[in-house]
RNA sequence: GGGCGGGUAGCUCAGCGGUAGAGCGCUGGCCUUACAAGCCGGAUGUCGCAGGUUCGAAACCUGUCCCGCCCACCA
């Protein structure tokens, strides 16, 4: 029996034929046909820029534990899976791999880069879903989904159209951000914000035309931090209340570079008159507060930048340079014609391409929006009014907010890879034809057949908005739509709040009529093990994969620090992973159940989720565990059948006890998951598990499966074989694939499947509640322990028996402690039956801890060191007299005895007795001790 | 400038009204016939600081100091 399984767990060739198994009988298939109720959660697809982080790994088991377990709860489960086509960071990681042979896009091409990348998207995402099977995803892959299928691709163009004719999505020319390096816009969301950056702010003057220096100042001062966009200049504002310019309200100022007059006008909310020099350059196609500026005073928008960052022909003399070039320039120039006026150093902050890095420019420009109000509204009150639910709910006060200061969406992207804009413009007219056609060959409004499509594509999210519908055959009405939407929880990290949460709400609520889902789960980041995000500067990423198999440091390490040297990247990488330094030469192969367990164990509400080489090793060291006390119960289950329900009447104590336990703790399981608590769930059984299934009733079992009666040998076969195939199937949306391979060897009921995959969760009714026996097994633990305690202070080998004797006053303790006797002498190492009695003449030679009501004696003549002896018990008095006197004045509190509820009165009441009991039996003791040493 | 989160054992964190918990680390003893990836013991905390509410606060309130995120157009 036992000699077939190896003495540790080899996850790595189990974990493969289970999934093999599991797609073979098609267990992780969903069918709209199927009559039982529904759980759904569609997966947010991974981008096809690569292969998998750390961070999709714990999206991967957070929703393959809520997927298991519902699975076995008897739902119609579906898990939708997908990856996405990632717009402009998918084209960026192919573009790096162009410029790495030489090349652009532009040399190939729209259509030949475009084979490229889609030839990079069979590749990752290739590799994307193997990685998702070695996790253990038990998605419905029959269903895969990418952004770009064709079906989807169709779902992306109705939305449009629709929007479009309702509408919601227009065209205009506005203020956007611009992305110099990828040369397309960007949203708002992509833009990062790089706080306390040390910059200038720069000051020079512009010389008032016709100024009369008898009458006040001949110019006026600015104050820039931008000095290359005095070149579009179309104004300075002053507060119209700031007395040192009053005097040229009205005048005009010479422009120094370009051949132009700019007025001085009056502003008073562009302008803080504390501010700078109180007087502001206003450039209106270049920054946010300017463009409103000028459309309240009619100016001139003068671009002046290319779309590659240049200055262009409006910059005049600084035309062709690149922007920072130009800015110095500029400053040159100003202090040549003698206009500098100084500059101070200025924290501020600077907006980022989210993608490339690069500072973002404001510019205007013609593009595609999506009228966002009328959609946020019922986002808002579906979370309001509880449609949705977002946990942790400290989010929703995140959510709010954002959509209800929410400004248009501009959605179109100058990019290559993604949605084509389903709009044509007719070169005769410029016409605009939104519509659902793949082509459109004459003009509605002039009659012309030059029609082009809009070169542009569309912002990747666009399509993400609608993944919760269109995976399912919108805008068709499938019986699969009918019947999967909408899906019960979205679990994804907090990062994409806005991004796609909210715009799935909106998108949703707006097509569907019904939210996408009812609940969302916002997880927090994976960092490294000193709470550094991952990222290649740091070298700290991991592979999930490289901690599955196992890999050397150097392979891990190079694969965090591309292109560097082993050395440095390894320096980097321990650094952020502490607990490598005693790990030897790499990591050893901790299985997929290992890393989910460690990822399931973190609190899901923590922002950030450190990952601990070390804290997956212990987590390995469970999943072995298991294995072994599966291992030792098969070597004493033989032949045993069970029903399905727990042992009907079990007459000892143990066995009432674990089946007790066990009820408590599927119980929190399924708690903890439904929860989103999913540490508190895996911790419950994780403790069931490991300290009380296998440190007490394995060890309980032994003596009864060596000399017990026959029928109560049958009694623990069955109980023991009934908590551990429980135990499996409560462990398994946990630790799926070591569940599953001892699951099969194990006694189980006739009726179960032929997976535990498909096997019922466990609930408390698969446990027995037995207050009492938890009671008892308490009593008698605490008198094992306190044993224990006393053999291993006084050095006593382990191997050792000792005489014991048990008093109390208590008449039931006594008769608890005679009837389960074997069990104290077993684990205690006793020498004989322990002795039971009522209290006494102290026996010589003996050592007392006191455990509740009952004198733990244990008999050490010759072992015990009476100085020690009395140090310790001087030690514990003195802890007695400290947790005494607290108690003692509480108790003498009449306010505490007259508003503490009863049972914390009662409780301290007990606690205090009790203290004073072993303080009586302790002092007594210390007379005593000197007789220890003769 | 607003908002959010955090500061608890050496480390990482859980607890969120009844006098402190886990994992790892540390430490003493054991190869006890499921497991040394193990077993049996042990030590360790003015729960950021200051006030307040309460019979009682790590938990609730106020202020304060650090740290981290998010949002925002101060030139």
């Amino acid at each position: 029996m036992t000699e077939e399984l190896p003495k540790a767990y080899e996850p790595a060739e189990a974990e493969a034929r289970w999934y093999a198994f599991w797609v073979e009988h098609g267990v992780f298939r969903a069918d709209a046909k199927d009559p039982r109720p529904t759980y759904v959660i569609a997966m947010p697809p991974p981008n096809v820029t690569g292969s998998l982080h750390m961070g999709h790994a714990l999206l991967d088991t957070i929703q393959d534990v809520l997927i298991r377990h519902e699975r076995m709860h008897d739902k119609n489960v579906l898990w939708q899976p997908g990856v996405d086509h990632a717009g402009i960071a998918t084209q960026t990681v192919v573009e790096r791999q162009l410029r790495r042979e030489g090349k652009t896009r532009h040399d190939l091409g729209r259509d030949e880069f475009l084979r490229r990348v889609w030839a990079w998207k069979e590749q990752s995402g290739g590799r994307i879903v193997e990685q998702m099977k070695v996790m253990g995803v038990s998605a419905d892959w029959d269903r895969l989904k990418f952004t770009m299928d064709p079906d989807l691709s169709r779902a992306v163009r109705e939305a449009f159209v629709r929007l479009h004719e309702e509408g919601l999505i227009y065209r205009a020319t506005r203020l956007v951000n611009w992305d110099v390096e990828t040369r397309t816009v960007l949203s708002d969301l992509e833009v990062d914000t790089e706080e306390n950056v040390q910059g200038e702010l720069y000051e020079f003057a512009y010389p008032v035309v016709g100024a009369d220096p008898t009458k006040g100042a001949t110019e006026l001062v600015v104050a820039t931090t931008r000095p290359e966009t005095m070149l579009g200049d179309t104004a300075v504002a002053v507060h119209p209340d700031d007395p040192r310019y009053t005097h040229l309200h009205g005048k005009k100022l010479r422009h120094p570079f370009v051949d132009r007059e700019i007025p001085i006008v009056t502003d008073a909310v562009l302008v803080d008159m504390k501010f700078g020099t109180g007087a502001v350059k206003v450039t209106p196609a270049h920054d946010w507060n300017d463009f409103a500026t000028g459309k309240r005073h009619g100016l001139p928008e003068i671009n002046i930048l290319n779309l590659d960052g240049t200055i262009n022909e409006n910059g005049g003399e600084f035309a062709g340079m690149e922007r920072f070039q130009a800015r110095k320039a500029v400053k040159r120039k100003l202090a040549e014609v003698g206009l500098e006026r100084g500059s101070k150093p200025h924290v501020m902050t600077l907006p980022r391409s989210q993608r490339s890095g690069v500072v973002v420019e404001p510019i205007i420009s013609t593009q595609w929006f999506v009228k966002m109000e009328p959609l946020a509204q019922p986002a808002l009150a579906a979370v309001k009014d509880g449609r949705t639910v977002i946990l942790p709910e400290d989010w929703v006060k995140t959510y709010d907010h954002w959509l209800e200061n929410i400004q248009d969406w501009c959605i179109s992207r100058q990019l290559w890879w993604g949605h084509r804009i389903p709009a044509f413009h007719c070169k005769g007219c410029a016409h605009v034809v939104v519509t659902r056609e793949d082509s459109v060959s004459k003009c509605p409004k002039c009659g012309g057949a030059d029609l082009a499509q809009d070169e542009d594509v569309l912002d990747t999210w666009f399509s993400s908005a609608l993944w919760p519908f269109s995976t399912l055959g919108w805008p068709e009405k499938t019986p699969d739509l009918a019947r999967f939407y909408p899906s019960d929880d979205m679990s994804t990290g907090y990062d994409i709040l806005f991004f796609w949460v909210a715009r799935m709400m909106m998108m949703g609520l707006h097509f569907m009529g019904e939210v996408p889902f009812r609940r969302v789960l916002l997880n927090g980041l994976v960092v490294d093990e000193t709470g550094e995000k991952m990222s290649k500067v740091k070298a700290n990423s991991i592979d999930p994969l490289d901690l599955i198999h196992g890999a050397p440091f150097d392979s891990v390490v190079q694969k965090a620090l591309p292109g560097a040297s082993v050395a440095e990247a390894s320096q980097k990488f321990k650094r952020a992973y502490p607990s490598v330094a005693q790990m030897g030469q790499g990591f050893p192969a901790y299985g997929a159940d290992a890393v989910r367990l460690t990822l399931a164990s973190h609190s899901p509400q923590a922002r950030r989720i450190a990952l601990s080489p070390k804290r997956i090793e212990g987590y390995r060291n469970f999943c072995n565990k298991v294995y072994n006390a599966v291992r030792f119960s098969l070597g004493n289950v033989g032949g045993v059948t069970l029903s399905g329900k727990p042992p009907a009447a079990p007459k000892l104590l143990v066995n009432r006890w674990i089946l007790s336990r066990l009820g408590r703790a599927v119980e929190e399981s399924t708690a903890g998951i439904r929860g989103f608590r999913l540490d508190e769930g895996s911790g419950a059984l994780y403790h069931f598990f490991w300290n009380e299934l296998c440190d007490w009733y394995l060890e309980l079992t032994k003596p009864i499966f060596l000399e017990g009666s026959d029928a109560e040998k049958a009694e623990t076969r069955e109980t023991l074989a009934h908590s551990i195939e429980t135990a499996l199937r409560a462990l398994h949306p946990f630790v799926p694939f070591v569940t599953e391979e001892l699951w099969q060897r194990v006694p189980r009921p006739a009726s179960r499947p032929k997976t535990i995959a498909l096997a019922p969760y466990p609930t408390r009714a698969d446990g027995r509640d037995d207050p009492e026996a938890e009671q008892d097994a308490k009593r008698l633990m605490d008198v094992i322990t306190a044993a224990r305690t006393i053999r291993s202070e006084h050095e006593v080998h382990p191997g050792a028996k000792v005489p014991l004797r048990l008093r109390t006053t208590d008449a039931g303790a006594r008769s608890l402690l005679s009837a389960e006797a074997r069990f104290v002498a077993f684990l205690a190492k006793t020498d004989g039956a322990p002795v039971v009695e009522g209290p006494g003449e102290r026996p010589r030679g003996f050592v007392v801890s006191v455990t509740g009501d009952v004198e733990v004696l244990v008999g050490l003549k010759g072992l015990v060191e009476g100085k020690k002896e009395a140090e310790r018990i001087e030690r514990t008095l003195k802890k007695i007299e400290k947790d005494l006197a607290g108690l003692e004045k509480r108790l003498s509190d009449p306010k505490f005895l007259a508003n503490a509820p009863a049972e914390v009165v009662v409780q301290a009441k007990d606690q205090k007795a009790q203290l004073e009991r072993q303080r009586e039996r302790l002092a007594e003791e210390r007379g005593l001790v000197a007789e220890l040493d003769e």
